[in-house]
DNA sequence: ACCAACATGGGAACCATTTTCATTAAGGAT
DNA sequence: ATCCTTAATGAAAATGGTTCCCATGTTGGT
């Protein structure tokens, strides 16, 4: 996943609090900055409870939308239908993944960004952005 | 959603007959040679049953499936989890997305083809194949 | 026409994800 | 430190796409 408007903040007038800070949040943030490849949430979740955390399923479905929404987490839909979550590195980037084991490298290149704007533009669109994602066999597989 | 790997086919030694012409599979065919963008099981499910065909659900998520495995159909997985199925067109190509309207517009370029090749050989990888779509708001909208 | 194997389809089963809602806990105000 | 408003949590139930089960219907070769 890359750019991406999410607009999705106050939509009512109201006063909005702000996020809190939750041992369950802090939870699932500390386990991705460990593992750098695609993870489900149900994968999380078990990851979180052999680590001792106690910490509901559903909070851990609603931690990963929150922090995919504002940006902190790369998503994509695996073949089997589940979404797999990965801490996003700042720059924009596109994925190569591993078929097999899932082993995700990132790459990027402005020959893709240019080629995608200019055909976008030629067709009259605005506010461009892109998925890209390649698939592979890694050598170890 | 382009070149993937559905390796399913034939894992019994058994004499395995043929596949049987049925009114619902040229029923199925039929449908997908009209349109040409991508659509779910359900959508085609309706969309047999208003033209006045008998079909059972199952049978069309069946007939999608077969014709995907054999190669006849693209398959990919939306992001509200739902595969879509559209008619393998001949060649290669991505899709630029209208945001707003949903319009599409197929593109393709031989430059993001050898560079998606080239990064992911780069990298050690084998049996490439890549996704890409591009978003945008269109004139209309 | 006969029959074995394949195909169909309704409903139950599956399973990832979401929703509901009662309870808990941030964190600013007092 | 205590109150209090509101976000956060999580168990259980609901949802919804897809697949499985299996009794019944069809196909196509003999």
């Amino acid at each position: 996943m890359t750019t991406r408007p999410v607009t999705k903040a106050d939509t009512t007038g109201k006063p909005s609090g702000a996020q809190r800070k939750t041992r369950q949040r802090a939870a699932v943030e500390e386990i991705l900055s460990d593992r750098h490849d695609f993870r489900t949430a149900q994968q999380i979740h078990d990851d979180l409870r052999h680590h001792g955390e106690r910490i509901g399923l559903t909070t851990v479905y609603r931690t990963l939308q929150l922090m995919a929404e504002s940006g902190d987490l790369d998503a994509i839909r695996t073949n089997e239908g589940e979404t797999a979550y990965r801490r996003c590195s700042t720059g924009h980037h596109h994925h190569l993944v591993c078929r097999t084991c899932g082993r995700t490298v990132e790459v990027s290149g402005p020959a893709v960004e240019k080629w995608a704007n200019a055909v976008a533009e030629q067709h009259g669109f605005r506010e461009i952005s892109h998925d890209l994602e390649i698939f592979g066999t890694c050598t170890a597989c």
